[in-house]
This record gives C-alpha cells, structure tokens and sequence, in this order.
DNA sequence: ATTCAATCACTGCCATACTAGTGATGTCGA
DNA sequence: TCGACATCACTAGTATGGCAGTGATTGAAT
C-alpha cells in the first residue's frame, strides 16, 4: 500500500470531481495567500482546547497566547472571539477567557445538529452515488479499517464525514457541522482509553457506506444514527470520572499560576 | 386583546417555564451588562445587511462604519470578522469588506441546514407537549393572524420558529439556526412585494401547530417542511428579477462614489 | 491611439497605548 | 481574631497609528 496516495490533499481534489466548487474556491483561497496571524491563532489555539492542552476551565489570557505565540493581542484577540461564538471559549469581559467547561446540555446540542444534518444528507447522497464517489469511500474505509491509533485514525474520520456530505452536494454545510463537532471531538479527546475501539467505528462506517451503496435509505440513516450517539455514551461516563471538567457542579477555576512579578 | 402581554420579554420568560437555562442565562448576561460597541456594530451592520439598505455586493469599509456609528475601528472590525464567519459579508485582505453576493448555492445550504434541525427538532417538540407550551403557541398565532405587515410579522415569525425548538428542548441549536437564516432573511427582504401573503405563512404555521398538537409528526414534519421551502420559490424569482445580486454572473461591485479629495 | 510603468488613494492587518472593570491580597481598626 | 477597606495586579475593551498589499488612475513613451 501507498497509504500517503489518496492521503495528500492534492490526489483528493484531483479524484474529487463531486467535489462542490465553494469547497475548492475555498482551499484555493486559503492556500494562495499565506495564512493570517489570525488564523494562525485560531487553529493554534483551537488546537490545545480540542485536544485538550488546555482543559476546560483553564484560563486563556489574550496576553499570555500572545506572548507564546509571538504575536500580538490583536489577532489573538480576534481568535479567541471566533472560538467564543463556536462555544470553546467563554470571554467574562473584565475578568478573563477562559476554555469552557464541558456544558452535557451543548454537547448534545452539538450532537443533535451534527445527526440532524449528517442523516439528512443521506437521502441526496444515495441519489448522487455514483461508481467514482463509492470507490473513493472504499479506499477511505480500508485505511481506516488499517488504522491502529486515533491519531491515524480521526483524520480520516473526519474526511469519511465529510465526504458523505460532499457527495449530497452539501459539502458546505461542513462548516457547521464541524462547529458543533468541536465539542463532541473534545469528549472524544478526553474519553480516550476508548471505550470502544477504533475497528468499530470503521465498521459502523462500512455498515453506512454498504447501505448507501445499495440505496437503503431507512438502513444508512439507522446505521449512521447510531454511529453518532455512541459519543453519548462516552460523555456520560466522562462526566463519572471527571465531573470537574463539566459545567454543572462548579465554576471555573484558575490553573495557571500566577506570573512572577518583574 | 392587550397584545403587548405577551409581546415583551418579560412575560414570554415568566411563563416560558419550558425555555433552557441556557437561554435564561444568555438573556441575563446580555441585560446585566450594557451592550459592547462590538455587539452594537454588530447588530447594527447585520441589521444592514438583511434588510437589505447595504445591498449585496456594497463595499463595508471599516473606517467608513467607524465614521458612521462613531466608533473606532476595533469594534467595527470585530463585527464585521463575525458577519464574515456567517457568511454574511465577504473580506478580501487588502482590499475590501463587501456584503456577500446572494450565492444560490449558499442559500440552499442554510435552507439545508435549517430544515434538516427544525424538522427533526419536531419528534422531541411532540413528546415534550403540554397544554402550556400549546396555549404560548396558540397566542403566538392569534398575534400573528392579526398582522397586516411584514414588520410586525417578522419577529413572531421568528418567535414561532424559535419556541417549536425551546419546547423540543433544543433551544441553543436556534444559534445554528439563526446564523443560516440570515442569508434566507435577505432574500425575503429582496422579494419584498410578497409573492405570498403573510396570511398564508400564518396558516402554514397554523397548520403545523395543530398537527404537533394532536401528536401527528408525519403531518407535522410534511408541513413544517414544505412552509421552510416556500423560500426557494422566492429565491429563483428574485434571481431572475435582479440577477445583478446574484454571486454567480459578475464580481462585486463598487457601490458608493468614491469621495472627494481633500 | 496604445502600451506600460509610476503613482497614489484606499483597503484590511497588526502592533501598541490607554481605559475601566474586577477580584484577590494585604492592611488597618475594632 | 476578625471584618471592612484601600490597594494593586491583571483582565478584556477600545482607540489609534503604521504597515504592506491592491488596483485604478495617470501620464509619458511608443
């Protein structure tokens, strides 16, 4: 196997000709143009909340991350704005940012909005299936299947996701279901030692590729449902073992030690 | 009837007895505090946008607004960066803040995404039915009966939309939605002189009601359904009116004259 | 008349300075 | 010992200035 083939970004779009031209329009936009300061804050930052670096409640000082990342507070601050409105950071004006807690109620919200679209796309993707698209979800589904750590393996997770939506023609509907999905990623982050091991999730996503292959509407939406509400059950058990983390019992506290003074 | 009862805040909360701790704790934190030059501008500028006095295609200059609402830049910025996140406004680095063209396709996308989390927000909305909720919606609907234009209808339009997820118990996903129907929002402000009556989407809603009530989904999910695509229809006639708005046949244009040297 | 290069007014991006608000700490008085 | 209060370090919010990129205008050369 040449795993880096269908891997790079370039064979993807190469192969992808469903793939939506807003989707390409914005991949050629953001890689003509060096990436922003901003922008490099925000994937930075959104980094250590996701994988959870920093844990929720930890503070996030504008001038903190912008001393470590040698920027100013400026595009910071802009970063941390953008995260505010996806709901990873909560900005107590005066008093500090801080990652938030994990609120249950929003991460089902998250799940609720990513199933709500994710199944409902399904119905466009079994009509515009087609040989190409099936053999592109095949030879996601054998790397995944090859998979033996999360690190390998949420990649091409999220290209799986992504590509289902891509082939009902609303690929641009990632954008939202990717906001929700950075909270539901932040429990899988933290209920790592994984429950449930990563050959099931491949084979739930072979259970919704065969069904959509062979356009069974009523199977893909079941299999596809479930498939996403296994991260619940993650939570509930992530809240048992660490219910500080979550925003019910108690507000946030401060984790960083205090500077020394100059 | 006193039909400011139950039109304000205050009342809609006192009896909202169903409505998410979220949402209370939204409103609180935004009352208790005196709204930012950020959340003005931004409120301010969108308003701009959807209703459709800054047309698509119109040049937003930062300095400009900043004359305009007498502010300094950074809170005009920062609004203008979390319209841009919506979709609502389009930036070009070096070169200008413009109102997003309508893109059909986008429009579909929110359309998407709209319907795929309110229809499935309805299974919920039924199991979690009580006479309260249903005589809320009720009053709601009498109001909206009476309305003879579009700007006393809108806002319980919006209400209506938004208390069918409330009482679903999916309050918070009306973030999700809100942020698509911005671009539906300005294309009804576009196809203004009404292709169909208020009264028709007050019956829709009607309609809807009645079928939730009686515990009908299938009903209520074909109505709910066909009252979110009557957008569509507007969508192409606009189109074919005024295609200049329109992303797919020109680039952006300059709108406002250049002023005049000092 | 046409081409092409210099110019320039304008943009958004980023850095920096200043402000007002907040809460912990340390101090003073009972 | 304990409580009220002044202090102060730190926060995010806002204002402003300098920068580099962009594209239309201009005017000279062909």
């Amino acid at each position: 196997m040449a795993p880096s083939s269908w891997f790079d970004q370039a064979s993807w779009f190469d192969q992808a000709s469903w793939f939506d031209q807003a989707n390409r329009a914005y991949q050629a936009a953001a890689s003509a143009r060096p990436p922003s300061s901003r922008e490099l804050a925000y994937e930075h930052i959104r980094e250590l909340i996701v994988t959870g670096e920093e844990p929720p409640g930890a503070l996030l000082s504008e001038n903190d991350l912008a001393l470590r990342l040698d920027l100013s507070r400026t595009p910071v601050r802009e970063a941390l704005l953008l995260l505010a409105q996806e709901g990873l950071v909560e900005v107590r004006p005066q008093r500090g940012s801080y990652v938030s807690l994990i609120d249950p109620g929003m991460v089902r919200q998250a799940q609720f909005i990513r199933e709500a679209i994710e199944v409902a796309s399904l119905e466009a993707c079994i009509e515009n299936w087609t040989p190409e698209s099936g053999a592109y979800v095949d030879r996601l589904l054998d790397a995944q299947e090859a998979c033996t750590t999360r690190e390998e393996f949420y990649p091409l997770d999220e290209r799986f996701h992504r590509a289902l939506l891509a082939i009902a023609g609303h690929a641009s509907a990632w954008t939202a279901v990717q906001s929700a999905k950075g909270h539901l990623d932040r429990a899988r982050y933290l209920g790592l030692s994984g429950y449930r091991a990563i050959s099931e999730y491949a084979a739930d996503h072979r259970r919704v590729h065969e069904a959509v292959a062979s356009g069974d509407l009523a199977t893909a939406q079941r299999e596809l449902r479930s498939h996403l509400r296994f991260v619940l059950d993650d939570l509930d058990r992530i809240q048992a073992a660490r219910p500080e983390l979550f925003s019910i019992p108690a507000g946030p506290e401060r984790r960083r030690a205090r500077p020394a003074r100059r």
